[in-house]
DNA sequence: ATTATCTATAGATCTATAGATAATGC
DNA sequence: ATTATCTATAGATCTATAGATAATGC
């Protein structure tokens, strides 16, 4: 009995360590991933900025379409997460507290911390199998909280609905980073939620 | 005078030769990082695609980023000719027209020839102001064709709508492309087009 | 408590690739 | 415009080491 505590207890540093490591590893690149997109950090930058050195990378993960692979369910679970809060947050009126959310100044300017879709989206596209499962099985839950955000309607139509938003949510998010006018990128942002409270009866 | 005519003729040869090459290169280019992304693709590729070698390519451009800039601006031009015939071919329902013609499957199953914002979004958020610029110059004209597409309302109001209706397009075809359910991707295109219809009060 | 073994990481290295340049030919 | 080459970078592998874990002995 106090031999296997004794035993489980000195166990746990070093398994405790790795694993702590191997999340440094995961957030760090769930975070690149999204500013710099999958092609644009390499793994020695992700380790570099878990502080740890190149090498020890592959101890932990097969290869860097593995890790590419694992940072999006990563992210995805994060997302969800993140968009309960705001519900949490706004009980009267959650649809609109997730377009505010979504659409605002600093979610467009800050992509490292923001939605995986509107960051990572062509990258997905142009992945293998996992990363695109690992996208359709993270879009699920938002959608699900968007159909029970929005007001009014049977449950399909409030599912149709919450697909089309999340759709013009995420587009509005790409062009409002991709050009480089700032009246325009304010004005993609202001016009999307104006039109999607409209659509909703709100 | 002999010899300058002859070195000015076999120049205007070469000219015209050279300025086939350099369209081909553009024309290469503007499908490939379409169809791969910026980073997707090399100047190599890029290349061998247009029947030239490697090394000619800086004869054309002085970068691989020039090219990046150039092609954009190609794709873009490109885009609003493909949206006006869209709308030629069908005068009296120009709005739906143009949400069939981009919702449709082919279009998602061809990001090579299809809308560079839905296929390069994101990377043009991590590029250069050059890049930036092509993308945000070339969706104006798009939100034009749009504005006068939608029916009813004041011209801001269209504005508006025309906004969020790209947005909408944007984003549905970057889901549908990222995810890898084909069901979960068609309920994405089917979506966006008749919550837009409705929308429109068509 | 001691000794042997295991495991995770560091650091160096390998190999392929990609952007770019130089030399050559027509 | 072609061909060869240069240089930098990035993914991946290898080897040594240090600290942790397990086996052994008193």
């Amino acid at each position: 009995m106090a031999e296997l505590h004794y035993r489980a207890d000195v166990m746990r540093v070093s398994r405790e360590k790795a694993a702590e490591n191997r999340e440094r590893i995961l957030n760090a690149a769930a975070g690149l991933f999204r500013a710099k997109g999958f092609g644009g950090v390499g793994v020695a930058d992700i380790m570099q900025a878990a502080n740890l050195t190149h090498g020890g990378f592959y101890g932990h993960f097969a290869s860097k379409d593995d890790l590419v692979a694992q940072a999006s369910r990563r992210t995805m679970r994060g997302a969800a997460a993140n968009w309960e809060d705001v519900v949490a947050d706004a009980p009267d009126h959650p649809y609109a507290a997730l377009l505010d959310h979504y659409l605002s100044a600093w979610h467009r300017d800050d992509p490292g911390r923001g939605c995986a879709f509107a960051a990572l989206g062509n990258d997905a596209a142009r992945s293998g199998k996992k990363v695109r499962h690992a996208f359709a099985e993270g879009l699920q839950p938002l959608l699900d909280i968007l159909t029970e955000a929005i007001p009014g309607g049977s449950k399909a139509v409030r599912r149709r609905k919450a697909v089309a938003t999340m759709a013009a949510l995420v587009g509005a998010l790409t062009l409002a980073r991709a050009v480089d006018d700032p009246a325009l990128s304010d004005e993609i942002l202001i016009a999307a939620r104006r039109e999607l409270l409209a659509a909703a009866g709100v």
